[in-house]
DNA sequence: TGTCCGATTGGT
DNA sequence: CCAATCGGACAG
């Protein structure tokens, strides 16, 4: 599991470049389960105190989301509907709280221990990390990992080939319905060609 | 302190 | 379509 790991820099953009950026890329995770990771093939991007579906909207802050507020190339894990984890990547400087929501991976290192985690019955690989709260349990990603240095430490991103344009999909977020005329943007960018994309077949 | 509901998932 | 399951956000 060689590779570049991704510099600081990487993250201090605007969500919505950082986000289409992340695609192709590679996220590790090394536990006592052993090392996990997948190739990133469906992201979101949130964009702060003016996107009503970011946790951040109106400036919103507090011990959940403080990471979003903190220096760039951080995770931001939180817990939802009593039962998962999502796993959101910090952008941007201090204070600005952008982050981009990682929706799916494929599987590329460490399938037994996915699938031992995730504890579903013959689960095809395509479906261990597909989905936010599906990548974190086969990843083995909680509460703990909030905060985390992806610059270093056991849980990272690598540098990996870019997705071409042609094979990138801009579609609107899931599940951000509540959000008005935000949960219309087309902030969502999906691998077309990959099975590992959550939600309805794309184009 | 009490109520409401979510950046989801898997099975019916 | 719906239950699972809990803690954040906000009203009072």
């Amino acid at each position: 599991m060689s590779g570049r790991v991704l510099p600081r820099t990487f993250y201090a953009d605007p969500s919505l470049r950082v986000a289409r950026r992340l695609l192709g890329k590679l996220l590790v995770h090394e536990t006592a389960d052993g090392p996990t990771s997948g190739r990133i093939v469906e992201v979101e991007a949130y964009r702060g105190p003016a996107d009503r579906a970011a946790h951040s909207f109106g400036g919103r802050r507090s011990a959940r989301n403080e990471a979003m507020y903190g220096p760039p190339g951080h995770a931001y894990v939180y817990f939802i509907y009593g039962i998962h984890f999502c796993m959101n990547v910090v952008c941007r400087e201090p204070d600005v709280p952008e982050a981009v929501l990682l929706r799916a991976l494929e599987p590329v290192a460490g399938i037994a221990v996915m699938r031992a985690r995730r504890a579903l019955a013959d689960a095809p690989e395509w479906r261990l990390c597909r989905g936010p709260g599906a990548l974190c349990r086969a990843m083995g990603i909680t509460r703990a990992e909030n905060n985390a240095d992806l610059c270093r430490g056991a849980l990272r991103i690598l540098d990996a080939p870019d997705v071409p344009a042609r094979d990138v999909a801009r579609t609107p977020r899931i599940g951000v319905d509540y959000a008005g005329a935000d949960a219309a943007r087309p902030w969502r960018f999906a691998v077309r060609s990959s099975w590992a994309v959550s939600g309805r077949r794309l184009r």
